[in-house]
DNA sequence: TTGACATATTCCTATATAGGAATATAATAA
DNA sequence: TTATTATATTCCTATATAGGAATATGTCAA
């Protein structure tokens, strides 16, 4: 069996880091394909070529305006990466330094009281 | 060229559905191998070898005591996939409904007022 | 030693890319 | 119409899997 298909679901697409930046430059705004290719300095074959790959999984929506093709970001598709991701942060945020600072103060207490 | 090799960072050793649930299992344990294999019900070798993609990866550590592999989690690794996605979580996010609801709201506020 | 247990590795194959190059399609303007 | 602009698609190829099956490696116990 091969690889997961890169227009399985959104963790796949994502993968390549190229579609992460199309999503990057496109934030919140709507930017037809030339604009995007002039922000990324990509030839507009590749840019086409990510942008059907983010379209075929939901990530990016398409709008036509005359020749132009507009597209945005369909930033809810992206929910069940963060909320896989999110269980975790727990395990490295401040909040949870900070408490490793409790327990190593703890130990230097009782090393103290020795 | 090919697709971004699963060990070129944690976005794509992720995309793989079966690492993800190999990740959920340990959670915050340590685990051997045949632990895992016996929550997850796969084969003994299809374990091992998305253990070692996640190894290489850094997402996983491994400890030897005996004849067995213990794993755990290295969480701190998954930050890039957080940190990249987390910005996006404002545009689902409740308080961004409700943020609609405030525009929605005033919307219907203006036509009873016409 | 030898056997049993725990885990890793090797060999195999079908499959799906990503990117380059060239070209097709679609829409507008002259 | 015809030319031009905007975007998509097709053809090509090197490459890296994921999983099944079989086997190798390592470690302990008797």
């Amino acid at each position: 069996m091969a690889r997961t298909p890169t227009t399985f679901d959104p963790f796949n697409a994502v993968a390549e880091p190229k579609r992460r930046k199309v999503l990057e430059v496109l934030g919140t705004q709507e930017l037809s394909v030339n604009e995007i290719v002039e922000r990324l300095g990509w030839n507009q074959p590749m840019v086409s070529k990510h942008l059907g790959v983010l379209k075929e999984v939901g990530l990016v929506s398409e709008r036509r305006v005359g020749r132009q093709r507009l597209y945005r970001v369909n930033a809810e598709r992206l929910k069940p990466i963060y909320d896989w991701v999110a269980p975790f942060e727990r395990y490295w945020s401040e909040s949870y330094e900070r408490l490793d600072d409790v327990l190593e103060n703890l130990k230097l207490k009782e090393k103290r009281d020795e």
